[in-house]
DNA sequence: GTGGAAACATACTCATGGGAATGTTTTTGC
DNA sequence: GCAAAAACATTCCCATGAGTATGTTTCCAC
C-alpha cells in the first residue's frame, strides 16, 4: 500500500538530489495553493525556488508527477500524525477526539499540501495523464480511503463497546472528514498565532464533531 | 446584497435569451464538475449544448463571467432552500437540523453547481480577472458568508435559550458548513436512488452534526 | 586533477484554448 | 412585411505555458 517516493521514476538517488526534490515539492504546494493547479505554472514554481524550469524538469518528468508527489506527501503527513494514536488504550470516543485533533493540526501545519489535494483530487489529471500516472493516482486515492478507514475502525469499536452511537459508520466517517478537511477552506495562517491557539481550534472542533456521536 | 443576474452586462432582456443563458450556465456547471474549471473549455461547454462557441460568447463576455454566474446560482439554490425555515417557530436545535437537512438536499440535487464552487472559489480568477469581475466575486463571497451567518444566528439563539451548548459560534458554523459541503466530495448520483434515500443521508448527517452541539 | 555524470540554466518548439472578427439566420418591434 | 437587432455559426488570431533540446557549471569518483 505504501507507495515509495519515485515510483514513477527511479533515476534519482543522491542525497542532494533528494533534498532538491523536497524543496520543489514544497514550492509547488505553495504555488498550487496560491493559484490553483492549472494557473500555477512550472515557471512560477521554479521562481518560487529562485531557480528555473530546467531544475524542475531535471527531477520530475511532468507537472502531473509533481502534483502526485504533493498528494502523497500530504497523505503521509496525515498518517504520521494519526497512526500512533491507534495503539492508545483509551475509550473510542476519546481516541476519536485525539485523532480528530491531530488531523486538525496537520491541516493547519501543512496547509499548502492539504489545500492542493482539495483543489483537484480526482478531477485533475482526467485525460491528460499517462497510464502510469493514473495508476499512481489510484494508489493515492486508495491511500486516502485507507486513512478514512482508520476512523471507521474506531467508530465501529465504539459502537460495539457501546460508547458510541453511530447510525451509519460510513456516513459518520464522511462527516468527520468533511468537518475536519473544511479547515483548509477557511483557516488562514497568522504569524502571531501560537501552537496553543491552533490547538484550541483543533480540540474544540474535534469535541464538537465527536460530541454528536457519543452514546448518552 | 442580492446581485441581480446580468450585473456585469445589462444587454440581455428577451425571454428566449434568458432561457439560453440558463442552459449555458447549466451546461457549464456540468462541464466544470467533470473536468475542472480550467480543463473545461468553452468549446466543450458549447458542445454540451449541441452548439458552438459563438452562442456562448454572445451571452457571456468571458469564461470567468460564466463561472461567476454558476457560483451565484449555486448560492441561490442554498438560500431558497434554507431561508423559509428561519421563520419556523421551533427550538434552535430542531431548526438547525431542518436547515442542515435542507442544505444537504440542495448539495445532492444541484451537485454540479455546488461542486463547481468548491473547485476554485477564491483561488480561481486570481489575476486573470477584470476589476468588475473581481467585484462580483467579492459580492458572491459575501453572499456565501451571509449564508453561513444564517446558521450562526440560530446557533446564537440556541446558546441564549440554553438549548444549545456552543463554545464558539464561529467555529461551530464552520464545522457545520464543512461537514455538509463535504457531501459534494463523496456523493455520487445514482439513478435508482429515491428521494427517501437522499433524505436519509441528509437527515442522518444533520442529526450527527447538530448532536454534538445540543445542551445536555 | 581529470573525466564524467549529475544538477542545473538558457533557448527553443508547439499544441491548446480564450477571445475577437466576421458571416448567416432567425426573431421582433412597428 | 421589412428593417434591425438579437441569436447564433464559422473562422481566425495570438498569448500562454508545458515540454524539449542543448548548453554550462558543479560535484564526486578514482
Amino acid at each position: 500500500m505504501a507507495l515509495t517516493a519515485g515510483e514513477l521514476d527511479a533515476r534519482h538517488v543522491s542525497r542532494r538530489g533528494i533534498e532538491s526534490q523536497r524543496k520543489i515539492i514544497h514550492a509547488a504546494a505553495v504555488c498550487f495553493m496560491r493559484h490553483g493547479l492549472e494557473k500555477a505554472t512550472v515557471d512560477e514554481i521554479a521562481q518560487e525556488l529562485g531557480s528555473t524550469k530546467g531544475r524542475v524538469y531535471h527531477h520530475f518528468a511532468s507537472k502531473n508527477e509533481i502534483y502526485l508527489e504533493v498528494y502523497r506527501q500530504a497523505m503521509e503527513y496525515c498518517f504520521d500524525a494519526v497512526l500512533p494514536l491507534l495503539d492508545l488504550d483509551i475509550p473510542a470516543p476519546e481516541k476519536l477526539v485525539r485523532m480528530a485533533t491531530a488531523h486538525g493540526h496537520v491541516m493547519m501545519d501543512t496547509l499548502p499540501f492539504q489545500r492542493t489535494i482539495r483543489l483537484g483530487v480526482d478531477v485533475y489529471l482526467r485525460g491528460s495523464a499517462t497510464e502510469a500516472e493514473r495508476k499512481v493516482l489510484s494508489g493515492l486515492i486508495a491511500m486516502r480511503n485507507d486513512y478514512e478507514a482508520l476512523y471507521r475502525t474506531v467508530l465501529q469499536q465504539g459502537q460495539s463497546a457501546g460508547t458510541l452511537s453511530v447510525p451509519s459508520v460510513a456516513l459518520a466517517g464522511r462527516m468527520i472528514m468533511g468537518a475536519l478537511n473544511g479547515l483548509v477552506d477557511w483557516y488562514r495562517v497568522r504569524p502571531e498565532q501560537t501552537w496553543d491557539d491552533r490547538d484550541r481550534i483543533a480540540a474544540s472542533l474535534a469535541e464538537m464533531i465527536v460530541g454528536g456521536l457519543r452514546a448518552d
